[in-house]
DNA sequence: GGCGCTATCGGAAGTGCTTGCAGATAAGCT
DNA sequence: AGCTTATCTGCAAGCACTTCCGATAGCGCC
């Protein structure tokens, strides 16, 4: 039988340090912006590191899961990743490079709890995206017409 | 050969007035909660109207496209259309039973605004999501344990 | 250092949503 | 009624992602 004795109960997970996870990290790690796993997946390749997609899917969820990223659905039906420190933020997106700007939003905060409690809602949470065209952009966009 | 004239550049686009679309709208109009295009599929099949998902499919995305449907990506993948009336506002949405309340939000509308001014965002659009437990699934909740 | 247990990896196959295709159907005009 | 052509529809491809399961390789133990 096992040696493992099972009164045990409380004990760490035994997550182990591979060559994988640490690419995956240094990948999300070489840029803030939000990339997919299929981003990454490329880059990796690119960079000589043999990491199965797969591998990269579950690290990735795991961590989202983790709450050490951030998740966002694209229009396109791809989820971008992003490493994401413990405090709340939100983002603004520019829809033509897709450059993205970290924002906070005290105001957003007190709202959303408030209409929260006004309708009985308890434990909320909340996302917030604002997309638009930034600066450069609309000047590019300007100067085509 | 044929005996319309082609010098009559700006005619309308000859929209068809069909079975489908009248089914599919009134599908729209009889819930003011988010659907997804399989929902409305279902439901049609369940009322014995019968219309092709690829139907169903195309007119959303022409409906989104004409500005006259609210489009919204789920966490799982699907897309999710609502009847948007011109105006704006936002969701509450419990995270157990899925009942959503429309809410607005003065103050965020005012915050998205001047974050993206200060940025120098143009075109501003911006898609704000509560979610929470509801009074009635937190009691449940609450009786349970 | 060597060994075994088991977390992790990773290719292939599967899942579910969405869309392109090409022939069939039917709306609206004459 | 007859014709033109927008629209419908099922099928199957495309995709982003997940699941499966045998193979691999950390990490603690001896």
């Amino acid at each position: 039988m096992t040696a493992v004795s099972d009164d045990l109960e409380g004990r760490a997970p035994q997550e182990r340090s591979t060559r994988q996870k640490r690419a995956i990290a240094a990948a999300l790690d070489s840029s803030d912006a939000f990339r997919s796993a299929q981003d990454i997946y490329t880059e990796l390749r690119a960079r000589g590191e043999n990491v199965g997609l797969t591998t990269i899917y579950n690290q990735l969820r795991a961590l989202a899961e983790a709450g050490e990223l951030d998740v966002l659905r694209g229009d396109d039906g791809e989820t971008h990743y992003r490493r994401c420190g413990t405090e709340h933020h939100h983002h603004l997106v520019c829809s033509e490079c897709g450059r993205t700007v970290e924002v906070e939003g005290p105001e957003v905060e007190r709202w959303a709890s408030r209409v929260a409690a006004e309708h009985g809602f308890v434990e909320v949470a909340h996302t917030v995206e604002v997309l638009g065209t930034c600066a450069s952009c609309a000047r590019k966009k300007a100067a085509h017409s």
